[in-house]
DNA sequence: AGAGTCTTCCAAAGCGCTTTGGTCGTTTTG
DNA sequence: CAAAACGACCAAAGCGCTTTGGAAGACTCT
């Protein structure tokens, strides 16, 4: 059933009953009650080729997806995902992986923007100064950052938590706990959460005149192991931490482990925090002793920038809003004060 | 750049650029070679929605995601990505991602399926006499199913793994080491994987005269948490298995920790075996006790399903093939003689 | 030499929708 | 009361590609 059938059969044109559909106000309700009442009937539904032949829109969400044999996806993406999909879902919108070289996303933006494969993209992970960001902005095609970049002379539009306040919080919390030899355990500080995170700590730790040595700092890919090996390298140092904040719970599971390996206990030698993005595969509370978290729902996250993306799609939004998302820090057994 | 300026600038009808540019054979191999020239020398990439809208090709695949507020999507998942968008790339393939609400999958399917929204699709997670299968089947798109269904009156194409081999050597590596009383903690048990794994684990026992109870098997969602509770379960109990063979190393997370807080150990008073997806983020060889596994690559089967859609799509491919993949019995440090 | 056969190219008809630029009555307005 | 404005509808021109159904010329065959 497309839509010339429909015309003929009720008898009117192609145009009349296209706008009758499509809302457009120069059709009698009369009119528009029949079209849409025959429409429903038939079960037509407007072809998505045709319709994005002649309009350009597309209903779909574009995402570059980095590829790679030594690319790991994140596992974050899983939870992100499940947010967002819940928002499209309820939109009639598609999600559409445009794999990609990592050593060259530029060419696959450039591809579905001129091709026109979808109506906007979203980016994640952002680095300071990043050139898809850059790219996008130029390209001219509705998007919105998760996380953040900096170091631009334009602004644009993006969803970030506060990962600096998150840490300085959680430093603060531990100093005020008598720490004073921290130590952060990061993501890969190449990108903008890790730096903010880093900075958070930093402040937190200058107001009591500390600082955070080139030895209490490991940035990371985010696995188990990785935190394993983060956590023996400071805690076998001369003068250990006392405290670790952790830029991941999967990174935690290595820490705990590494804790362990070393006849140390949690909170007793280490109190630890570490950030949750809520997995309901992984919980904090959970841990052999119950993890202190700095805590934002990552999925929480993904519908939002869903729901932003519909309103760009549709004019609704429009300018570089930043919106940035406070954190909760979570408190509970993996912390205490300092030993003595 | 589209097909008619290019025509126009060669001086040849549209119909002769678009047949050189696709390889047919009625046109002159120095007129295509003059054809091609132009096209790479103007960067002509051909409009993708003008040529899904003639042909009805689209370049993608198609994947419906289950959405929901109480839907969470697996973390295999993004594995499983990582390997098809690596294969989907080297094709040009796009990965469109259709959010459904979980309990009306149906809906979503004939929808891209009608509209013509991608060239195939595969299914994850099957279930015995799984009603997707059965629709695609009667739909006629090519389709893969990752995993498998059962009970069907018509074969199709699938990918799947020996479960039932792998949790059978499993079982029978723990019987030769003189257990006697197994445990199974499985994933959900609708699922046409878990089910196989169950029967592996029977299997195994029968021709030692043993069985499995059911106080000593468990089937739940694949988390932490549920791996400790089922643990707990069958440790508490007055004759508690002196082996487990677990679905999921992420479950064994919370077994290892349920054993700890019983003051148990692994492998002197258990020995576990879990099944390993090989994750980047999580070792089995990094756990407290290295964990023995069933092996088998996730990320592997992303891509091989990536590659059999590619063929099924371009005819290369056809009839219901199916593809089972043995899995590597890997033993460590956690399985040891059954306590005397 | 005339009939067939290739080879190489083209004009035009789709694919199914949206949108432009009307037309034709009917109402309002100065 | 003529002119302007409006309401409701339509025919046809795109969108940019593929594919059908030739056509023109060169070549082969009997």
């Amino acid at each position: 059933m497309n839509l010339k059938q429909l015309a003929h059969m009720l008898a009117l044109s192609q145009t009349t009953v296209s706008r009758a559909l499509n809302g457009y106000p120069e059709v009698n309700e009369e009119t528009r009650r029949r079209v849409m009442d025959a429409a429903k009937r038939h079960g037509y539904r407007p072809n998505p080729s045709a319709r994005r032949l002649a309009t350009g829109k597309t209903g779909m969400i574009g995402y570059v997806l980095p590829t790679g044999a030594a690319v790991d996806i994140d596992p974050h993406f899983v939870e992100f995902l499940s947010g967002l999909g819940d928002y499209a879902r309820s939109h009639e919108l598609d999600l559409v992986l445009s794999p990609a070289d990592a050593d060259d996303q530029e060419t696959t933006y450039r591809r579905i923007v001129a091709n026109r494969q979808v109506d906007a993209v979203y980016i994640s992970s952002p680095r300071p100064a990043d050139r898809r960001v850059a790219l996008l902005n130029t390209l001219g095609i509705p998007f919105i950052v998760h996380g953040r970049s900096e170091g631009f002379d334009f602004d644009y539009a993006f969803l970030d938590i506060d990962n600096e306040g998150a840490f300085h919080e959680a430093a603060r919390l531990l100093i005020q706990l008598g720490h004073r030899r921290l130590a952060l355990i990061n993501g890969d500080d190449r990108e903008t959460f890790a730096i903010h995170r880093e900075r958070g700590m930093r402040r937190a730790l200058a107001t009591t005149g500390l600082v955070l040595g080139e030895r209490h700092i490991c940035s990371l890919t985010m696995t188990e192991e990785n935190g394993y090996r983060a956590a023996r390298r400071l805690l076998e140092q001369s003068e250990p931490p006392t405290a670790i904040a952790c830029s991941s719970l999967i990174m935690s599971l290595g820490v705990v482990r590494a804790v362990r390996d070393l006849g140390l206990s949690i909170p007793g030698d280490l109190s630890l925090i570490a950030h949750d993005d809520v997995f309901p595969w992984l919980k904090p509370e959970n841990f052999p002793v119950p993890l202190s978290t700095t805590r934002s729902s990552i999925r929480l996250a993904g519908a939002r920038v869903a729901e932003r993306l519909a309103a760009r799609i549709s004019g609704l939004e429009e300018g570089a809003r930043g919106e940035v998302w406070p954190v909760d820090l979570v408190v509970r057994g993996s912390v205490a004060g300092a030993p003595t």
